[in-house]
DNA sequence: CTGCAGTCTATTGTATACAAACGGTCAAGG
DNA sequence: CCTTGACCGTTTGTATACAATAGACTGCAG
């Protein structure tokens, strides 16, 4: 996208994961196109898009608010992950050629420093992950798919659980990659499935834990 | 969404789904926005929404074509579908009252009828239909769920394929149905999702079928 | 003849002004 | 005091004008 568009919409998405805008806040236009130093038209294109992630939601006056996530609706956005994720990486298994899988064991590599490093490198860790699981996506070859995975993997509390990980889940997660890049040297597509799913459920389960009981780190959450 | 906008995406969409815009065509804000009689800013939040729908693509310099569908193509939006389907009619199964039950199982009764009619009502079957799928999807309760699908259950080669079946393949698919509400009835969610995906994999195969050998019948399609 | 560079045009991005619609408030009547 | 209606303010929808950019074409030089 464009710069102003580009703006507006990194802008919002910030204010609305600082928890600055808190869940279930009204988002005026005109109120966030000053914020963002920008006019309405991109803030509208930024709103349309954060709505079809589902950061935000509009009432029936088609007024725009901040989403609000109950953990039912964290667990719903894991399931469908672990589900299309899974499909992903059984089509990545069923495709993958040899320069790719070796990319992919450089990115696990690297994943591998920045979980040895003292303290972690969670930052490395995160980007070399969303790098891994991009990768994988790819390979699957459906646009279709990476267009429905999209708005999923994008979403805050996602990516946001890893600042919650302990160096053993770090670990742990680097591991399962390894599982999975065995599983895609042997081309063994039900295998990469089973082990991805796996693999999104466990990172729910670690989102649970770190949360439960927790409360106003995470901004938007309901419940 | 609001008056101008809609009879842009209305529009559009028509001018897609006829062949008057063929697959590849450049789609100019300006000219949609003159043949449409509305401004280019509704045109583009249609555009944006047929994006998201897959129906129209944008290349790197940000400019509009219309989407080119290849049989991979629709097999991919028909597996997907069949994955996410399956999913929401085993929520579903879990789901589900007996008011929501008996509702379906007028639908389907609908259904019948139109199948049954002579010459058969293939509008009713359609509607029919997709007020049946629509109610499982809400009992599902999963708004994520409910947003991935909107973007294939509408997708043009899905529902045109019925304007092919023959009275036979519409007598299938009101019994499919029939056999689902067995599955709900019994709230067995893996019997439930099982059918569904058989179901979706059914119709592809119907459209496959029914669209092998011929050619520019179905306007959008490269091979 | 070919390659490069500059310009030129077509198209999209952005801003702003105006129109329409929804919600809330205040007042009047029962 | 409650209910109902109309009005006004706030917010979004639409149109249009202007800016920026990408791609094509042309002309010049090697």
């Amino acid at each position: 996208m464009s710069r102003a568009t580009d703006r507006a919409y990194a802008g919002i998405r910030n204010m609305i994961l600082s928890g600055e805008l808190p869940a279930g806040s009204q988002l005026g236009e005109e109120a966030l196109a000053e914020r963002c130093g920008v006019s309405r038209t991109p803030v509208r294109d930024a709103l349309r898009r954060l709505e079809g992630e589902l950061l935000v939601k509009r009432n029936e006056a088609q007024r725009s608010f901040v989403a609000a996530w109950s953990l039912a609706d964290v667990e719903d956005a894991f399931e469908l992950r672990a589900m299309l994720e899974g499909h992903a990486a059984r089509r990545a298994a069923e495709r993958i050629d040899d320069v790719t899988l070796e990319a992919l064991r450089a990115c696990n590599n690297a994943i591998g420093r920045a979980v040895r490093a003292d303290p972690p490198d969670v930052a490395g860790f995160l980007e070399g992950n969303r790098e891994f699981h991009a990768v994988i996506l790819e390979t699957a070859q459906s646009r279709r798919l990476a267009s429905l995975l999209g708005s999923l993997i994008e979403q805050p509390v996602v990516w946001r659980t890893a600042h919650h990980y302990g160096r053993e889940a770090l670990r742990r997660s680097h591991s399962e990659h390894d599982e999975l890049l065995a599983a895609f040297a042997r081309r063994d597509g039900a295998w990469a499935q089973a082990i991805m799913a796996s693999h999104i459920h466990r990172a729910f389960h670690a989102y649970a834990d770190a949360h439960h009981g927790l409360s106003a780190i995470d901004g938007p959450r309901s419940a």
